[in-house]
Order: structure tokens, then C-alpha cells, then sequence
DNA sequence: CATTGGACTTGGCACTATCCAA
DNA sequence: TTGGATAGTGCCAAGTCCAATG
């Protein structure tokens, strides 16, 4: 079995006894790898043979039935086909709050028009003059349709997606049949981009078989285009990792189809990810007595460079690297601007605070208040001095240079794997901070949860508040006081039990008595679970767990913490999650230590 | 050295499946 | 059996970083 073989080779290198050592040899095995001729080709070939059915392309448009009518000015029109689809693109997202944006109404109307006949052309001028509300009723109505389907007409539909799954959402790697993420293609529809996007709103189009490359062996069966089309290109490119691809009308960029993270291929380089932030592990105590002398330098491209390494090892911000015009204005380290911090020589009884306040990727808000080196708060007012609001705070650095410089202090660094090990060596002091003796399974699973929220704070994982909050608190609260009140009941009962023993000592009594002892004990242990899950979920209000989950954190700290501590690994990650991350379930005893 | 293109990881959220109490 | 809450999944946008180019 392809598993088995995976599995025997993680284990053989990875389980050392002594894990000193053997970050030691990985860092050796790197740094030759990268460097030696042969080492090299093994490194950048990602596969032998690559086999698959291409991706899936979504159903063609079906118009709109005759009776229902886009209308302009009051009158009703019949729309061609390719408009009447970009209609009915705007039609359903009526409900959303940014079709009434400026920037996505104009966006989509200079795209829509685009896609026009003539005569739609001349006729269709103002946006305000468009009635959608028959498409967008029509839709509303097909989508209730749906929720309503019989047990049976689900079910069919269920059977055709696993059909289709069966058919397009594996391929054969090496031999080997290997899951893939996205083998369906991006439909067409209105981007709506994230935060104030300049290009809300606009037309992506439909993506033809001729827009599409391939990639595959050469011996493969190669995967046939839909009738009457051709492929872009077939090409056999063993040294990238993705199927397919196509160029995106948005911004021009490519887009992949991939494996799923379940797959080897993916799995490996999980791996070495966390083994790279295991090496900074070893070498960040050298890297930050080098950016504290830098603060000092008589440099400023490097008094800038050490204070933006400290602010990525400190806080866990991201590069940051530039950005065009393009797209909504957020920024990380290296592309803050003096606009985004305020110093604050003494703040709430602090000296030296530096508050942060930006929008990161994603357009996510950042806001801190740290109490920095006073070393660093002069060198941020050097910074700063001169310049205006919208200048770059650090003028003199740019993530390229900033990354060669963490090169040079350690094969492999770069600016992200600061967050993956400043991420999981939290995880791992929470961890064994928080898990005490004597606690229960549930109480070792909120103290998990704590320490991975402690990691996502740090990492500034934020979510919406779940629309169901305030809602599902409240009878979380209601089912509490239930609770509390079975209690009080389940007491006196006891208490009557007590005193009918004590009067009447009978068999009969006593094994009333135990049963409701019993009862009372329960009915606490159920309260206790309540109320572990009430605080739990209060404060993970507004906190992403998934992302550092996801990404973040070493699973092999999990998985021994799950060993050590006896709790089900199923309590820690669901089914995907264990997929994703079979090689550290795998490989991982419990004393582990990142 | 700056710019561009390309490949890959990281990210939040909407939708869907599942679970559980009434 | 149902409907509402919760958990899980898919979607696709938005980052990082490397290498080629000029």
C-alpha cells in the first residue's frame, strides 16, 4: 500500500530518539539539497507520472422560461442569452448589501454592457433604469424549490455529485490514486473581492476548455476537452505540482487545480514546513540578539530592517509586500504606513506603546497596543520624523531584501515561518501550562481550545460573530438555569431519601438513597459540561480557531498531547482534518515536543 | 536593482449536511 | 417527524515567496 510506504519512511527518518539531533541532520539534508546538483533535481521534481480526467466544467446557462422579463424604463425586454446571464448574476445577489455600492454597480455595468448586442447597446444606458426584480423573484423561488425536495429527489442528486467525484475528483500521482481539492472550475458570476475592492462587481467570465492548460506525463491517457473544443495546451511539466490551470479575467493571475491536502505530495511539504520552523526554533535566540544590535546601527536600511524583523517575531505580522492600486488598500509589515501606528510615550501606566491600527489581508482589522523596547520606540520616532501620513514607515526595506537578510541567518527562513513557529511554540506552552492532572476530558478539550485561541489571537484570526450568537448564548443560559433547578430538585429529593433511611432503614430505602445520590452527582457533572461549553463559546466569539488549526500548528503537538493526556485524537480533528494530517498521527508518540 | 510572472499557502465566509430536542 | 442549531465543507480571494527578465 502507497500509505505504507509513506508511512515507513516518515517513521524511519522522523521518529529519532533524540530530536535535537535530528533537526540537526534535517538542517544538513536542506541545506545540501538545496545546494548540490543532484540534490536539486530531486527537490524541484514533484512527480513521475501524473494521470487525470482534466477538471469538470460547470453546466452551460439555461435562459430564463418566457414569462419572466428583465424590464427597462418601465418596459419589458428579451435579453440575448450572454446578457441575460450577466443579468441574472446581479439579479441574485439583489438581497446583498454591496450591490449598492457605487464602485460595484459601475463595475458591472461597464462590464455587462460590454457583453451587449448593439442594439442592447444603445437601448441599456442607465443602471437605474434596469428592473431585475422578476429574475431576482424567480431565483428566490428556484432556491426554495430546492430547499423543498423530497428525501428522494435529494438523494439523486447526492448519488450524481458522488458520481461525478468518483469520476473527475481523483488522479493517479506516481501510481498512486490521490484526491484532488477543486476539480470543479470557478463558474462565472460578479467578483465581489473582499473589503473596498476597487474591482467589485466586475465580470468574471466563463471559463472555456481553449483558456485551459493541462498538465500531465507524457504516457498518460490524456484528458479529453469537452466535445467540439480543443485545450489551450497540453503540456508535461513534472517540476510543478498543479493539473490544470487558466488565466483568471479579474486581475490576469493563474489558477490552479491541486490535490487535496490529504495527498502525499501535499503532506510532505506540511511537513517540512513545521521541521523549517523547528530549525528558527534553534536559531532564534542568535536571530534576535542580531536584530537588537541592528537597532543601533548606524544604518538606517538596517535600524529599519531589525525593527520590522522584531514586529514579524514579536507580533506574528506578515511580510507585507506591495501592492498595486488594484486592490483594496491592506497592508503587513514591511508596507505599513505612518498613518498605522500612534506612539504613545506612556499609555495606561506602559511606557514606550506603540498602537497599532490597519487592515491586513483580507481587509481583517489589526489593532494592538504593544509596549515595545524603548530602543524601538526611538527608532520608530526617527521613523516617522519628516514624514507624512500615507509614507511608507519602512522606507528603506521591502520583503525581498528583508527575506534575503533571514536567509542569510538560516536556510530556508523567511518572514511566514516566523508565524508558524511563533504559532505552535505557543500552542505548545499553552498546552503544558494549561493541562493539569485530574481534569476531566471535557476540561482538557476547553483548555485545548484556550491554548489554540491564544494562537489565533496571536495571529489575529478574527471572524463575524455568528448571525445565532446572542441567540444560542441565551439557551445555552436557559438550559443552564434548567439544569441549576433539576439540581435543587434532585437535592431535596435526596434529602427526603436521607431522612426516609434514617427513619425507616430499609434495603428498599437504601437503594433509594444511592439512586439519588447518583442523580445529583450526574446532574453536576452535566452542569459542569455546560458550563465549560457556555465559557468556551463566549470566548470564541469573535475568534477563527480553523486557520491556525489549519495552517498553523505543528499537528504533531496535538497528536501527543491527545496520547500523552489520553484524550481521542477524533475530539481534536474531525475526519478531513485527521486526512490532512495522517503523517503526524501517524508518526507522533507522546513525547513529542516541538 | 526593480518589475513581472508563476506557483504555492493562507484566509474568511456562505452554503450544506448532520444532529438533537421538541 | 421536524425545524433550528451546529459542525463541516467548498469556494475562491488574497496573501507569500521565488525566479526570470530587463
Amino acid at each position: 500500500m502507497y500509505w505504507r510506504t509513506y508511512r515507513a519512511r516518515s517513521s524511519r527518518v522522523c521518529c529519532t530518539g533524540n530530536e535535537n539531533m535530528f533537526a540537526f541532520h534535517f538542517a544538513i539534508y536542506l541545506y545540501f539539497s538545496g545546494t548540490w546538483e543532484e540534490g536539486k533535481s530531486s527537490d524541484t521534481q514533484k512527480w513521475s507520472s501524473l494521470e487525470h480526467k482534466g477538471p469538470y466544467f460547470p453546466p452551460e446557462y439555461e435562459p430564463l422560461p418566457d414569462n419572466i422579463c428583465f424590464n427597462y424604463d418601465g418596459q419589458p425586454v428579451k435579453l440575448s442569452p450572454v446578457t441575460e446571464e450577466i443579468a441574472t448574476f446581479y439579479a441574485k445577489m439583489l438581497d446583498h448589501e454591496y450591490t449598492s455600492k457605487e464602485v460595484f454597480q459601475n463595475n458591472f455595468f461597464c462590464d455587462w454592457r460590454e457583453e451587449m448586442t448593439k442594439e442592447e447597446r444603445k437601448l441599456i444606458k442607465t443602471l437605474s433604469k434596469c428592473d431585475f426584480s422578476q429574475i431576482h423573484k424567480y431565483f428566490v423561488e428556484k432556491s426554495e424549490e430546492r430547499k423543498n425536495m423530497t428525501k428522494e429527489e435529494k438523494q439523486v442528486l447526492k448519488e450524481e455529485a458522488s458520481r461525478l467525484m468518483e469520476e473527475y475528483g481523483y488522479c493517479l500521482l506516481d501510481g498512486h490514486r490521490e484526491k484532488i481539492g477543486n476539480f470543479k472550475l470557478e463558474p462565472p458570476g460578479l467578483f465581489r473581492g473582499r473589503g473596498e475592492h476597487p474591482k467589485m462587481g466586475k465580470l468574471k467570465k466563463r471559463i472555456q476548455p481553449e483558456d485551459v492548460t493541462i498538465n500531465c506525463s507524457q504516457d498518460s491517457k490524456i484528458p479529453a476537452p469537452p466535445a467540439g473544443h480543443r485545450w489551450k495546451r497540453v503540456q508535461h511539466d513534472n517540476t510543478v505540482t498543479w493539473l490544470a490551470s487558466w488565466l483568471e479575467n479579474i486581475h490576469g493571475r493563474p489558477k490552479y487545480i491541486m490535490l487535496n491536502p490529504s495527498s502525499k505530495l501535499k503532506g510532505e511539504k506540511d511537513w517540512q514546513k513545521y521541521e523549517t520552523a523547528r530549525r528558527l526554533k534553534m536559531k532564534v535566540d542568535s536571530i534576535r540578539k542580531q536584530y537588537r544590535r541592528d537597532w543601533t546601527s548606524r544604518e538606517m536600511k538596517i535600524r529599519q530592517r531589525g525593527v520590522a524583523i522584531y514586529f514579524i517575531d514579536k507580533l506574528a505580522l506578515r511580510a507585507g509586500n506591495e501592492k498595486d492600486d488594484e486592490s483594496a488598500d491592506t497592508v503587513g509589515c514591511c508596507s505599513l504606513r505612518v498613518e498605522h501606528i500612534t506612539l504613545h510615550r506612556r499609555l495606561d501606566a506602559q511606557e514606550h506603546v506603540v498602537e497599532f491600527d490597519f487592515l491586513g489581508k483580507d481587509s481583517i482589522r489589526y489593532y494592538n497596543k504593544v509596549p515595545v523596547e524603548k530602543q524601538v520606540f526611538k527608532n520608530l520616532k526617527l521613523f516617522i520624523k519628516h514624514k507624512d501620513p500615507e509614507d511608507d514607515l519602512f522606507d528603506r526595506i521591502t520583503t525581498v531584501k528583508l527575506n534575503k537578510t533571514l536567509n542569510e541567518s538560516m536556510p530556508g527562513l523567511t518572514a511566514k515561518v516566523f508565524r508558524t513557529f511563533n504559532a505552535s511554540t505557543t500552542l505548545q506552552d499553552q498546552l503544558n501550562k494549561l493541562t493539569t492532572g485530574g481534569m476531566t476530558v471535557e476540561e482538557k478539550i476547553l483548555s485545548y481550545n484556550r491554548a489554540n485561541r491564544a494562537v489565533a489571537i496571536l495571529c489575529n484570526h478574527q471572524r463575524a460573530a455568528p448571525k445565532t450568537f446572542e441567540r444560542s448564548m441565551q439557551l445555552l443560559q436557559e438550559k443552564i438555569q434548567k439544569k441549576k433547578e433539576q439540581i435543587e430538585e434532585a437535592k431535596k429529593e435526596l434529602k427526603e431519601a436521607k431522612k426516609a433511611h434514617k427513619d425507616a432503614p430499609s434495603d428498599k430505602s437504601k437503594k433509594l438513597l444511592e439512586k439519588k445520590e447518583k442523580a445529583v452527582q450526574r446532574l453536576g457533572e452535566q452542569l459542569k459540561k455546560l458550563q465549560l461549553q457556555e465559557t468556551d463559546r463566549e470566548e470564541n466569539k469573535v475568534i477563527a480557531l480553523g486557520t491556525s488549526k489549519l495552517n498553523y500548528l505543528d499537528p504533531r503537538i496535538s497528536v501527543a498531547w491527545c496520547k500523552k493526556h489520553q484524550v481521542p485524537i477524533e475530539k481534536i480533528y474531525n475526519k478531513t482534518q485527521r486526512d490532512k494530517f495522517a503523517w503526524a498521527i501517524d508518526m507522533t508518540d507522546e513525547n513529542f515536543q516541538f
